[in-house]
DNA sequence: TCTTGACTTAAACATTAGTTTAAGTTCTAA
DNA sequence: TTAGAACTTAAACTAATGTTTAAGTCAAGA
């Protein structure tokens, strides 16, 4: 059960020259070589990916990952250390998450705006009377809106 | 009510240099200038600058920004175009935020990996006996306990 | 045996998103 | 009126994350 390069990229749906990046990067010290000095990757190396693979896209960057990876290859000792690793990578993550789903909660208000904007033909239904400036008060007004509504699409979606 | 650049920065947590960096880009055309050619910020350029933000910490490029600042630049014939834009965009951040929510599920795994491991004093706990390489069970093993949880930090979190 | 495709490396290149630097201008306050 | 802080620009620089290229090795099938 032994894969080269082509297949693991495929697998998992990396290029292949990421995949050596990554191995220069120190994230994959543990793949061995066959006599032809290709690299052969196993099973718990496949499993190995998959967390490098998390951590990446969970936003961690190239050297943390190599750090932890490096833990990884110290043995029972660092136990610990990875998981308080993973740990702090949790918060991190909790907190990226709910960043976001506040820029989310912001961008359904603009959508709102924009949707009564299209359907009263101009943006000016948001101006304060006679100036070029959105009222403060436009916010306030969505947020009245949505607490009456029990499904935001509603409120926010076009036809 | 006008501000410089320096007061915008420190208002809005962004360094003055990003400031003219995002102007450079094309973010930020309505900016107009005092006589000394100092750009000066207005309360409807804040409201802007807020709608950048959120859509930069939503991971939208600078480039798919200044198309949108474009459209809104040309008035009201392009609200349905900008409009669509912020719905193009709520799609992406929903599947974002739901793509992070799984790679938290994930690194929850892990930890309840190590958390389990650091109580047993080691690793090998999880390995195939004989071998080492993880058991392919141990994650099923975790849904289970996870099912039987109402408390996830019950099941993974140490001490 | 020869060709084709997959692998190898090091090094150059690309992109994004700024930051830093250098040189200069202008406002404010002592 | 002069020092210092805050602004201006263009251009160079940085960092992260790869991708591309060039030159070469190797294995498997016609």
């Amino acid at each position: 059960m032994e894969y080269l390069i082509g297949d693991v990229a495929k697998k998992m749906n990396i290029n292949t020259s990421a995949i050596r990046f990554y191995d220069k990067k120190g994230l994959l010290p543990f793949i061995e070589r066959d006599e032809a000095g290709r690299r052969k990757f196993k099973q718990q190396d496949m499993n190995f990916l998959e967390v490098i693979d998390c951590l990446k896209k969970s936003g961690v960057p190239v050297k943390d990952i190599a750090h932890f990876v490096r833990l990884c290859m110290e043995g029972d000792e660092t136990l610990r250390e990875r998981y308080d690793y993973l740990n702090n990578e949790e918060v991190n993550l909790e907190k990226k998450i709910s960043d976001l789903n506040d820029k989310l909660a912001f961008l359904r208000f603009k959508k709102w705006y924009y949707k009564t904007s299209v359907e009263a033909g101009t943006e000016k239904i948001h101006f304060v009377p006679g100036e070029n400036l959105v009222d403060p008060d436009t916010k306030a007004q969505y947020q009245a809106e949505l607490e009456k509504t029990d499904n935001i699409h509603d409120l926010i979606d076009l036809e």
